[in-house]
RNA sequence: GUCCCCAUCGUCUAGAGGCCUAGGACACCGCCCUUUCACGGCGAUAACACGAGUUCGAAUCUCGUUGGGGACGCCA
């Protein structure tokens, strides 16, 4: 039998990095077994699910390039079938109509939380052989609730936690179907994953108290009841559970600070997955290696720098056109415009080893194509007087001179030991005049990106 | 409150009873390289939550304590 895993988030948000990680494991563990991965979108809630949402997730996983063999599936468009196994189960005598109301169930849990007991349905409605049920308040639609089994345990092998059971008697009767026919999220999540035959149902962590009560529906349904791996959660940098008003961020946020889809994949891989020493892997590689076998099981906190170290070193190997290509649009999005001189991919092949995000390689590629103003506090602090002739000396080589950072870098050498300065000395307030900062590589190598003109046009004004 | 889960350097982790005076990576610190800042190279600091037990031997097994988290909806 091949493996079939999915994803199945609600649509009420943006994909965030948790989310990202369930659906990066459920794929490559598909991959690895050369089983089938599916997207389910789980949004029988109607009230909160939005097609931006959906849309979200979409790009989302567009982004870390993590294709769906099937799907994406609708919850909202195989309402026909829940209805469908509603019938059967009531049929069956599995489940069975509930006429309490709101109101009275609020007061209920109440009285049992005062009690300090765990707020549960008391099973008013639930028919029992021999027990006298009462009769149907008029006016009331009632609701259609799951038949628990009153005894036993439920359990099940967790493929990242092991063995985890619960006394039957812990789960009460799970409303299926609400008072207006909807079916609520435990039944569908059943009903699809019989369905779409999911072999491995790869989820976070707060799904592990659904289980039981899923695995009882199965059965009650006479399906085959999946392998379960319930990852832990990702908490945020400060170590403080990652929520929407508190650090959590859509993956596309990273697209927009300027890393690379395969720095997230791999840190996401590694945040709770491990090969053993392995740090830095292909996705190729990661498909390969993963397993269920070495997924922690305690929860993992993000951190940032770890994944700037990744994404320098993704930057540092990733191919100068390419990068060029996603720094082209966050230049244009500043309404600098790139001119075919110098080239942003000479510029990039210069500055790719010394930034972490793309949207420092646009700062670096920036001050080649704007008109710059150094400002002149810098500058001031940089250019002493006695640098003054040699950077004179410099301006009218450069006139003339072989346009190529070796032969540049000579006559600044020349020039420098000529008037008896130290190279910091020209170089320094060269860098300020040129790119406006006081840091680039190394200085030879800026000036010869550069047009002749632009870096004499960049000297002329502070060498009067 | 009840149930469930978790617990190794600051962080991510290796670790399936002896290979562990606990390994790797990020960060931090130091040194080297150097034309600034980076990159790179080398090195240092740093952890088995606590207590019992099992065993010749425990980071690894058991129990308890403590601490953290999750769930308890006609949300998903």
């Amino acid at each position: 039998m091949t493996n079939r895993t999915r994803f199945a988030p609600s649509p009420t948000g943006y994909l965030h990095i948790g989310g990202a990680r369930t659906a990066l494991f459920s794929w490559a563990y598909a991959r690895k077994h050369g089983g089938t991965f599916i997207l389910r979108i789980e949004d029988s809630d109607v009230q909160r699910s939005t097609p931006e949402a959906v849309q979200a997730i979409l790009d989302g996983m567009a982004w870390l390039n993590l294709g769906y063999d099937e799907g994406p599936f609708y919850q909202t468009q195989r309402m026909e079938r829940y209805r469908e196994v509603i019938q059967h189960l009531l049929a069956q005598g599995l489940a069975y109509y509930c006429y309490t109301q709101s109101a009275e169930l609020d007061a209920m849990r109440e009285a049992q939380r005062m009690r300090g007991e765990k707020p549960r349905y008391d099973c008013r409605w639930r028919p029992e052989p021999g027990k006298v049920l009462p009769e149907p308040p008029v006016g009331v639609t009632p609701v259609v609730r799951f038949k628990n089994p009153a005894q036993g345990m439920v359990g099940w092998k967790d493929l990242v936690k092991g063995y985890i059971g619960f006394n039957n008697n812990e789960l009460d009767d799970l409303i299926l179907a609400r008072a207006d026919g909807t079916p609520t999220y435990n039944f569908c999540v059943v009903v699809d994953d019989w369905d779409m035959a999911i072999t491995h149902v790869i989820r976070g962590d707060d799904h592990v108290n659904n289980t039981p009560r899923q695995i009882n529906i199965l059965k009650a349904l006479g399906a085959t009841v999946p392998h379960y791996a319930h990852l832990s959660m990702i908490l945020g940098d400060d170590g403080q559970k990652l929520s929407k008003r508190h650090g959590a961020v859509s993956v596309m946020q990273y697209d927009e600070d300027g890393y690379l889809p395969e720095a997230v994949i791999n840190y996401l891989a590694r945040l709770g997955w491990s090969h053993g020493n392995e740090e830095v892997f292909s996705v190729e590689q990661f498909c390969a290696w993963f397993d269920l076998d070495h997924i922690t099981p305690s929860a993992a906190q993000f951190n940032t720098e770890k994944l700037n170290w990744l994404n320098q070193h993704y930057l540092k190997q990733a191919d100068n056109a390419r990068l060029a290509a996603l720094v082209r649009p966050r230049l244009a999005a500043r309404g600098v415009a790139v001119s075919a001189t110098p080239a942003l991919e000479a510029i990039i092949a210069l500055y790719k080893e010394r930034v972490v995000t793309l949207n420092e390689l646009a700062d670096a590629a920036e001050v080649f194509y704007i008109a710059l103003h150094p400002n002149q506090e810098l500058l001031n602090a940089q250019l002493s007087t006695e640098a003054l002739p040699a950077l004179h000396e410099l301006a009218e080589r450069l006139k003339d001179i072989t346009w190529e950072a070796a032969a540049i870098g000579a006559a600044i050498k020349e020039i420098v030991g000529k008037h008896g300065l130290k190279m910091p000395k020209v170089a320094m307030p060269l860098r300020v005049m040129l790119t406006g900062q006081t840091q680039t590589p190394s200085v030879d190598a800026v000036v010869a990106l550069f047009p002749r003109e632009t870096v004499l046009a960049r000297m002329a004004p502070h060498l009067r």
